[in-house]
DNA sequence: CTGAAAGCGCTTACAG
DNA sequence: CTGAAAGCGCTTACAG
């Protein structure tokens, strides 16, 4: 970039007329140097249009002030997934005062073990991972090279990795509860994945609920997070159960896909079969009727991580291991 | 990052048997090393695991490996759009054989002038700018800097830059051409904003269309990128030309507000407003009845825009200064 | 084909 | 409060 023209360090010292030193010191906000000096050094910044050069600073500090956003997603879900899109703006948020940059990293390009290479080749002071899906080897990776690293969402492994993520069992709890104190009888449940912390979790706080109500749990059929998927499942469910009457889906865009289904079966909501999803996306105040959902803040998600792993490079003391967010309950129409 | 664990490429010379210069050929892949002095470093840095330090590279190669994605958008508008994601992952596809990583930046965190005395303070290799809204400075500022630069889109401001953009007023045109094929004889357009490239480009195509055919090319109504703008621009089409026959909307989800309207109007599509859209996003086939548009794909702007900016970057000669993607037709059930 | 040496532009003890 | 000096870990002419 720009040859020779670049002025440095040495160059802004010659103008201002004190040492090397002492511009180091100026530009750190170091304590110890005189007004005069400061004036000095600060005007022969601006007159020289000086900026530090980053590589060198980088090669003495051993701290490269970028960390790394890595999603751990092959292939095109992560761009059309706003989950992603949510966790972004939140990290983004999460490092806006902290003059730090973001690289982002996908596995999609680099295979795992360049990755891991990668994060722990000192090219960045910590990693940001969203752990979309199962058991990825990548955290464990991170911790034994000793890279300060934060979870999206708790890890299937039993990795010791600080994580944040949603409360997931409380907000399918809250789910559960509502829909028994409905008054609703066969109540069912379409889960996440079953690879997924956030199937699981969900899953296992609706379960948690039919327990404490003394009712079946039995009545679950799978899905991925998408709109047939739903339907699908909720299909498979009235097939086996026509006596359901009420559901509790893993997420909106399932809830979607089910409220599909019951429509084309005649089934009335919330009237028949109350519907209760999980996000509180956009699409819970688009369908008709409109959804009570279980919300989660995701982009509150990524600012947490990001502030929880910026604490962790600070070397604050006494950080909590890892963080779960409140979820709450929104009810509006559909149960 | 781990302290003095960290093997350096003096340790792997040492380990070798050989100098640091030759380690440093080796790992470089440079000419001039000798089969048996690359088989002992090779051995050597595996066994020490060695990871060069990019920090000291860089200082001395004066280069970052990195380039930079800048989306030149304040607030939340970016991270919902799924044109940002699209180009997103087209700009990864495009990087993913180069070694080099991406560096996120945003101005809704950093000023204009932060934002650009970053780029041009040597931290990346080169820029994509993603230029979303009008008349931006960044482009122009990054020129005069030297730091290698290309746009997804083009520039309103006339700047010595190189962009790629789709080929909006083909496209537009092409749409045109189709409602005066199909006799329509009072055909609209719902412009996008008169303050972007891809709205003034499209509503020339169109105007051109219509031109040709020695109809009148003002009935405009504008609007911005959103399902309630597009219903309100409808609207106030209807109210001044009751008579409209067709509509070209500057994209699906102008279209997709513009349908809601005729269809609240009592206005049948195709039979009594024939409607055409831009883009061919998933909107277009989920709309009754289906959308015809003009598609362009987003993801090949990203991945081409990229691909120019790497070829700028290792000089190669003859680059073309700007590069049109094309666009077509997309035929379906609206027109 | 190989190595000794200079140097990239900073920061950081250290001595004053 | 200030400066001279060492050193971070590489690459790159240069000389052999």
């Amino acid at each position: 970039m720009r040859p020779s023209e670049a002025p440095t360090l040495e160059e802004v010292a010659r103008v201002a007329g004190v040492s090397r030193s002492t511009v180091s010191r100026v530009i750190n906000n170091l304590p110890g140097v005189s007004k005069r000096a400061k004036v000095a050094v600060d005007q022969a910044i601006t007159e020289l249009r000086y900026v530090p050069n980053q590589a060198a600073r980088n090669l003495v500090t051993r701290r490269t002030n970028s960390i790394a956003l890595v999603v751990s997603e092959h292939g095109d879900r992560v761009f059309s997934d706003p989950f992603f899109a949510k966790i972004l703006r939140g990290v983004y948020a999460g490092m806006a005062d902290s003059r730090r940059q973001l690289v982002l990293l996908m596995d999609q390009t680099r295979d795992d073990s360049t990755l891991a290479d990668y994060l722990c080749g000192g090219h960045v002071d910590g990693a940001i991972v969203v752990s979309l899906h199962g058991r990825d080897p990548l955290p464990a990776r991170l911790v034994s090279a000793g890279l300060p690293a934060v979870l999206v969402g708790r890890p299937l492994a039993d990795v010791e990795v600080p994580y944040v993520d949603s409360d997931n069992l409380a907000g399918s709890l809250a789910a559960a509860r509502h829909l028994v104190g409905l008054g609703r009888r066969r109540i069912a449940s379409i889960a996440g994945p079953a690879d997924m912390a956030v199937g699981i979790d969900r899953l296992a706080g609706w379960q948690r609920g039919m327990a404490e109500a003394g009712r079946p749990d039995d009545l679950v059929a799978y899905s991925d997070f998408s709109v047939d998927g739903g339907a699908a499942a909720m299909a498979e469910l009235l097939e086996e159960h026509p006596d359901i009457d009420a559901v509790f889906a893993a997420a909106d865009i399932i809830a979607v896909g089910a409220l599909r289904t019951l429509s084309e079966r005649g089934k009335r909501v919330p009237e028949d079969v109350a519907v209760v999803g999980f996000d509180d996306s956009v699409l819970a105040t688009t369908t008709t009727p409109k959804l009570t959902t279980v919300r989660q803040d995701i982009e509150e998600l990524g600012r947490t991580t990001t502030a929880r792993l910026l604490a962790q490079l600070s070397a604050e003391a006494d950080l909590p291991r890892s963080l779960l967010l409140p979820t709450r309950l929104v009810v509006r129409e559909s149960a």
